[in-house]
Formats: C-alpha cells, sequence, structure tokens
DNA sequence: TCTTATTTACTACAACAGTAGTAGACACGT
DNA sequence: ACGTGTCTACTACTGTTGTAGTAAATAAGA
C-alpha cells in the first residue's frame, strides 16, 4: 500500500524524482531557495521517507548514502487525486466547477481530456 | 483569509452545511456511524473550528450552544481544489489525466465542463 | 598518520490533529 | 425546591509534521 506522504516529503520525493538517486545534501541544495530547510531537516525527512518505504539507500560514496525512490511520481499523484476525490465524496462535479470557475481549467485542457477519454474508451474495446 | 480545514473538521462542516445551525450533540448524531467520534471529541472539534472563525455561537437553547457555520461549503471546497493544484505546480494537465485513467471522470463530465466554459466564456465578453 | 570537514545517527521540541475524560454548571420535570 | 441528566469548559495524551542541534564516525587531503 502506497503511503501517505506530506506537503515536505512530497517536495523532497519531487526533487528525487527529478534527479534520480541522491545524496542528502544534493537534495539539500536542490531545494528551492526560498523554501530550502536545514541540512539535518533534509536528512530526518529522508529517514522518514525510508521508513516509510518511499525511499531507500541504493549504495553508498564515500561515507554518504545515496537515497532512490521506490514510489514513482505518478502512483504519489494519484494518490493526491483520490484523496480530494474522497472529500468531495466521489463527485467529479463540484471540482471541475470550481477548476473552471478559476479559470484554470482552459478549453485546451478539455480538449486534452476528451482526447485521453477516446484513447480509453478504445481500449477498453480490445 | 479562510482558515485550513482538516479531515474531520471538514466531515463536521459537511454536516453543518447540512443541516444549518446546530447543537454539538446534532452534529454528533449525525456523523456516520462507522467514524462517529465521542462526544467530546465532536465538541472539541467545534470549538476549535470555533476559534478558526469557520463556526460562530449563533444562539442558546436551554444550556446548549447552536452554532453556525461562518464559510461557506463553496469557499472550502475551492480551498482544497487550490492546495492540489499547489502540489501539481499549478498545471491541470496531470490532474485531468489521472482523473481520467481512474475512470472518474466521465464523458458527461467533460460535457458539463464544456457547458460552464461556455458560460464564462460568454459572461467575459459582456 | 594526523587533522579537518562531512555525514550519520540520534535526540529534541513545538504545533497541530485526533481522541476522549472529568468536574462543575445548569435547565427541566416533578 | 430538588434531583437528575445534559452540556460546557477544561485538561490530557498520543501520533504526526516541520524544524533543527549535537556527538560520534569516517573519508580524504596534507
Amino acid at each position: 500500500m502506497l503511503p501517505k506522504l506530506t506537503r515536505l516529503e512530497l517536495e523532497i520525493m519531487e526533487v528525487f524524482w527529478r534527479r534520480g538517486p541522491s545524496s542528502v545534501r544534493e537534495i539539500q541544495e536542490d531545494l528551492p531557495g526560498k523554501t530550502r530547510p536545514a541540512y539535518t531537516t533534509v536528512q530526518t525527512m529522508v529517514y522518514r521517507l525510508e521508513r516509510k518505504r518511499a525511499l531507500r539507500r541504493a549504495r553508498k560514496i564515500g561515507n554518504a548514502h545515496i537515497f532512490e525512490p521506490l514510489v514513482s511520481r505518478v502512483a504519489a499523484h494519484r494518490r493526491l487525486v483520490d484523496e480530494l476525490l474522497g472529500f468531495f465524496g466521489g463527485r467529479m462535479q463540484p471540482i471541475v466547477a470550481h477548476l473552471v470557475e478559476s479559470g484554470r481549467l482552459t478549453p485546451e485542457d478539455v480538449q486534452e481530456a476528451e482526447r485521453t477519454l477516446r484513447k480509453f474508451a478504445r481500449k477498453d474495446k480490445e
């Protein structure tokens, strides 16, 4: 079962997904400047992600551990969307309405959705 | 500024939005059986929602306070969607993709989105 | 080999979230 | 007016999240 990731954990995973296997130091330095936590803060988060089985120690370079992701970006993202959906009792309509009203669901997004839908419809028939 | 609401706080607000002004007892008894917390748990949450200015004491019946919502369901829902959007760096496409792939964005939902979009486009021109 | 900078492993702690108990106030029926 | 049950106001405790410090191990350069 996919572990639940918090905001900061997700930010850190995001760096791993971009960079691939990395050390704590590399991750910390790659975090956006304004939000950058102390080295040991990142270290703590990495350890927690390891306990949650979202990361694992892949190898060592010098005395530094190199960690790598065990969960994919897509899987983590899907979980986020599922959670939101839960809040809305599984009903899409209010979500879509909010997205449209806040002007962030563009006509292009909708067309893209239609394309994806058709692709899935075809796949179902096969 | 709209306060941030947690999972249980949202569940409780949901009952208020359905019922209108209510006592702690009424809310507690209206919560779904499997998840129903103790009376004092609900009471604590209601107090916290009051501190967060999501609820206020409207009046008294006997010695019981009647609370009423200060934030609307739509506003709270919009905040949830905005938060999710933040996780995705503001880009819609991955969210839509997940929704479609999990089979929860139906063709009807997309048509609904198109209708809403057209309505908004018209409004922009006015 | 000695020194030093880096890394690890561990500890700490405040805020928040979820959970609930208890003591005392109070309203209501008789 | 009394007793009883409900409600309030407070307190408490656990787990999680975000934050970081410190001591000891260790790699790597001089």
